[in-house]
DNA sequence: GTAAGCTCTGTAGCCGCTACAGACTCAAGA
DNA sequence: TCTTGAGTCTGTAGCGGCTACAGAGCTTAC
């Protein structure tokens, strides 16, 4: 019996909801930092790795890179941190996402567009497939 | 010197932009077929094949997955291949696209809304930060 | 003869996980 | 006391969809 204070990985997991072998992941690529060990070489986690799991997790949720993560992640790590940075990290993200929208919305256009020159009876020359064979 | 009619691997790549080892990859993965050898063992691809490789790249660009593309492909192989089958195909992808298009509107939401929650000066504690803390 | 440029094969790497094998420790119940 | 089940550990492989590279062989031009 150890008498740190801390929960096991389990525990981690289901306070969060994060997959288990997703936070030995995050530990593996720097997300998390290498907990202390018990007696028996199990991780025990601070209550404030809560927080950070939460934290990573969210910004997983928004699309935000593991690279994102670590450079949004190094600002709190070296308490050098200011509200501007943070939000132009937080702007250059949006900038992305609204560019994959974009993207998407194109694609839907043409899906869309390829629906309607296909008569959608039962001949067997599909107008769709002669589009995508000349390229889109 | 062989005297097979078709073109080699660089050249189909070069006539459709694609990459030459993603023509390699297709076609152990069964997007394309095949294609027969010279004596040298070299890929002999017949012409049609560009054509062939312009749809998958197509289907690409649209965000087909490759087993919907498979899946087109055996329509067209068979066949057996009807323009409502092919319809029915591209509609599924179309709500797909449309999924992910209102997932990523979700996201700039609440980007674009935390970003008003933070003040922007150079203050060290980051509003945007404390939000992503306490999960999405 | 040799150098450039093509081809072949197999394999490893990218991202962001997820899962599994095989070994261990621990606590509760029969 | 013994067993059983649940937790933990490590390393590794797999997913999709490529992309790149090593090391070999072949062809062509100079």
């Amino acid at each position: 019996m150890d008498h740190q204070i801390g929960i096991l990985r389990a525990q981690l997991a289901r306070k969060t909801g994060c997959n288990l072998e997703t936070i030995r992941y995050y530990e593996k690529v720097g997300l998390l930092p290498d907990p202390p060990r018990n007696a028996n070489g199990y991780r025990v986690y601070p209550p404030d790795l809560v927080g950070r799991l939460q934290f990573v997790m969210s910004a997983r949720d928004l699309g935000f890179s593991m690279e994102e993560i670590r450079s949004l992640l190094s600002l709190t790590d070296t308490g050098a941190q200011t509200c501007a940075e943070v939000m132009a990290k937080t702007q250059a993200h949006l900038a992305v996402v609204r560019c994959r929208i974009t993207d998407l919305q194109k694609i839907e256009q043409t899906l869309s567009q390829i629906l309607t020159e296909c008569s959608g009876e039962n001949v067997p020359q599909c107008a769709i497939l002669s589009v995508l064979e000349r390229r889109v």
